[in-house]
DNA sequence: TGGGGTTAT
DNA sequence: ATAACCC
């Protein structure tokens, strides 16, 4: 090797993992693509997904007659009376075509992080240094970038970093094509030097478009934020109290004391934000896998008595054995939430967990065994193990979570389990085997 | 504000 | 068990 001193330290920066290539991949109104996938009559409309009284998400011909997202019905229909309004309380298409998107995107990398229903991060560091040792006989120039430059920077093909980062916005043209091609679904991506970078340049150039960031833009992209709140990382309360020290912009935050700051929010929380302030952001993409838990959930304008919360939750809960008898894995903890009508708290949640008893948990995957009763009875004692049910009380919201996934597969075998452990598939937990309420004449 | 999810304390 | 964060 005998390159000149520049180039040395930035091969030596690029190959120490302390120069990542990531692209963030954030689906287009997901909902509504889903909608009109399943009912294309529904293209060229505008449409708006409704959950209870809001539009939670509408396409873009929505969007141009003013709904907005989270918008309330009555509002939307004043602005847009055209618009087509379908049910999106039933997350299931969703969630399918949600995971469908996270396996495409991991056939190109196994490392996927999931963020939402809609959003990816993939980290494409290895990949990206693989195709650079193919490339025959270190021809860069003939190397392009795809899709949009933030801030039009130019590229320089003698900068190790920018062609990591080029050959990443090149992937990330592939990984967009396979998704429209192969699953029908439109999105934009963004790709730089981490999580925090690429999940802010993928909003730049908004429906079905990508954005690559080259270093040298980086301070102007997080000052393109207009307040700290924009800031991923910094939810609704960290910014309530860095606004109460005065502090609301991104040079606010690059620029208070760091003393100040962790006496506020305490030392990790301080140092995570003002790292994120500068556009520094260290954290990996974490693969996410199969899910650590299962919940239904349904809002309601009132329950006030047992009997109602019983029939909610069972109908909760034959959704959730459905959904956990496909995944396989059996969950050892369920949990049940309540949200009570409170005058002001916002939104406070309260809940109560449990063990699942072990002979239930191995019937679970089976449809021989009734296994809503005792669920339910469990469920109930959770229930009035939090609501005084001899007072009057008013909930508006109730959600059964399944948690504590195990694979049964992942025998330790030194444990009695392995050699005990039943054959557990006489039954599979599809079609007419699923778990229904009360009418018991379900067989056809 | 819906109907989900995650991690940290 | 709760609180914060994300969508």
């Amino acid at each position: 090797m005998s390159v000149g001193p520049a180039v040395h330290d930035r091969v030596v920066a690029a190959g120490s993992s302390s120069s990542r290539v990531i692209v963030h991949v954030d689906l287009d109104c997901f909902y509504a693509q889903v909608e009109m996938i399943s009912n294309p009559e529904l293209k060229g409309k505008p449409l708006g997904v409704q959950q209870k009284f809001l539009v939670v998400t509408c396409n873009y011909e929505a969007r141009e007659l003013g709904v907005k997202k989270l918008m309330n019905v009555r509002d939307a229909k004043e602005k847009c009376p055209q618009l087509v309004l379908v049910n999106g309380e039933d997350l299931t298409r969703y969630r399918e075509i949600s995971y469908k998107v996270t396996e495409l995107l991991e056939e190109f990398s196994p490392v996927v992080e999931r963020l939402g229903f809609d959003e990816n991060f993939v980290d494409l560091t290895e990949m990206v240094e693989k195709r650079l040792q193919q490339l025959p006989s270190d021809d860069l120039s003939a190397l392009t970038v795809s899709g949009h430059v933030y801030n039009d920077q130019s590229v320089n093909l003698h900068d190790v970093l920018h062609i990591r980062l080029l050959v990443g916005s090149q992937i990330a043209a592939e990984m967009r094509e396979a998704m429209y091609n192969q699953l029908g679904l439109t999105g934009c991506a963004g790709v730089a030097s981490n999580k925090l970078l690429a999940k802010l340049v993928s909003g730049i150039f908004k429906p079905n478009q990508q954005t690559v960031l080259l270093p040298e833009s980086s301070q102007d992209l997080i000052h393109s934020l207009k307040h700290i709140k924009e800031m991923p990382g910094i939810g609704y309360k960290t910014a309530k109290r860095l606004e109460a020290l005065g502090i609301s912009s991104v040079h606010d935050l690059q620029n208070v004391s760091s003393k100040i700051l962790e006496k506020e929010l305490g030392i990790p929380i301080a140092q995570r934000i003002q790292k994120l302030s500068f556009g520094e952001d260290n954290s990996p993409v974490t693969p996410s896998g199969p899910p650590q838990s299962f919940s239904e959930e349904d809002s309601l304008k009132k329950c006030s008595s047992e009997v109602e919360a019983k029939s909610k939750i069972q109908e909760l809960l034959a959704s959730l054995l459905n959904r956990v008898c496909q995944d396989g894995r059996k969950p050892h903890t369920i949990r049940l939430t309540i949200r009570r009508h409170s005058s002001e708290k916002h939104c406070s949640r309260e809940s109560r967990q449990c063990s699942i008893p072990s002979h239930l948990i191995q019937k679970l995957g089976t449809g021989s065994y009734d296994v809503m009763t005792p669920m339910v009875d469990i469920l109930m004692k959770l229930f009035r193990n939090m609501v005084n049910v001899k007072m009057p009380f008013h909930l508006t919201l109730l959600s059964v979570c399944f948690c504590n996934l195990k694979s049964l597969n992942t025998t330790k075998k030194g444990t009695i389990d392995y050699y005990l452990t039943p054959s557990s598939s006489t039954t599979s937990c599809s079609g007419k085997h699923s778990f229904k309420m009360k009418d018991t004449h379900m067989e056809d």
